[in-house]
DNA sequence: TATGAAAACAAAGTCTC
DNA sequence: GAGACTTTGTTTTCATA
């Protein structure tokens, strides 16, 4: 699927980024095109998994989400048996939006949505109970310039 | 608001971020509502501002999108015009997807999405290009363990 | 034969009471 | 919270190139 991307789906893909609650319509309008074909895209390209969740994107002080760490993790256990365990946690907890294992001397980075810095602490506390790790350096936002899902296409 | 949010609009507010393509019907089901109040409770939210922009994810790979970047920037120059133009090439540059200020000797972190390492390269240059900057370091990420804008509620 | 336009039906969103 | 009204999603049909 992945080449047969032409630029129609691409136009098509860009307006559902931008806003995935407009009319087939609106977005045929858009992209010059009509409802049927506009439709028979979209659902190809939700059967190739081109195409994922669709959601909303909530606004995490509003919830009480004031503080945001990326956290840089290193370890010197390499054997499978602990990055099995070390992802289950990860994947558990849904303070951890992002995890990334790396190239390079770190081995992975987080990014944790909390509370507060005691919120953090509590879920640090909690991973470093459940898996052995070498040392954690925690980088604290003080300002979200940007944060988008939207792709560049 | 921020404080009036209550159990009913969490629950809410789980489903529509869990799949936004749900029916309000089929919400208000699952939160043990009916259609409605809880229609009523996503508009306020959405003019509150909780609930923000609908959007769908889209798979990088298939778009081609093969490499992922955190990007570790320090800086020596902190004057406010030089922060004013560094902020405005981060929001211009689409590949840039997410960009914090930080407390302490790290000054920025951004998550670079892009073609291939290449890619990154260009970005790179065009970056320092336009903005002086002391330190770089960029990890790479081998594998996206986890990725969610699903906020814990 | 393949593609898009158009119509028809079902389902969901939106608003009033 | 029930219901009416309107818009949209979804499928089928039809025309066309």
């Amino acid at each position: 699927m992945a080449d047969q991307i032409d630029a129609m789906d691409r136009k098509i893909l860009g307006e559902l980024q931008q806003d995935a609650s407009q009319s087939l319509d609106e977005i045929a309008r858009k992209v010059g095109s009509s409802k049927t074909p506009v439709w028979n895209r979209i659902r190809k390209m939700r059967e190739a998994g081109v195409i994922g969740q669709q959601t909303v994107i909530l606004d995490p002080e509003s919830l009480g989400l004031e503080a945001c760490f990326f956290v840089l993790v290193r370890t010197n256990a390499h054997e499978a048996n602990w990055q099995e365990k070390f992802l289950q946690v990860l994947k558990r907890r849904p303070e951890v939006l992002e995890a990334h294992r790396l190239a390079g001397e770190i081995d992975y980075i987080l990014k944790v949505r909390v509370r507060n810095a005691k919120a953090y602490d509590d879920f640090y506390q909690a991973l470093i109970k459940e898996v052995a790790i070498y040392n954690v350096t925690a980088l604290l936002s003080m300002e979200e310039i940007k944060s988008t899902t939207m792709l560049p296409l």
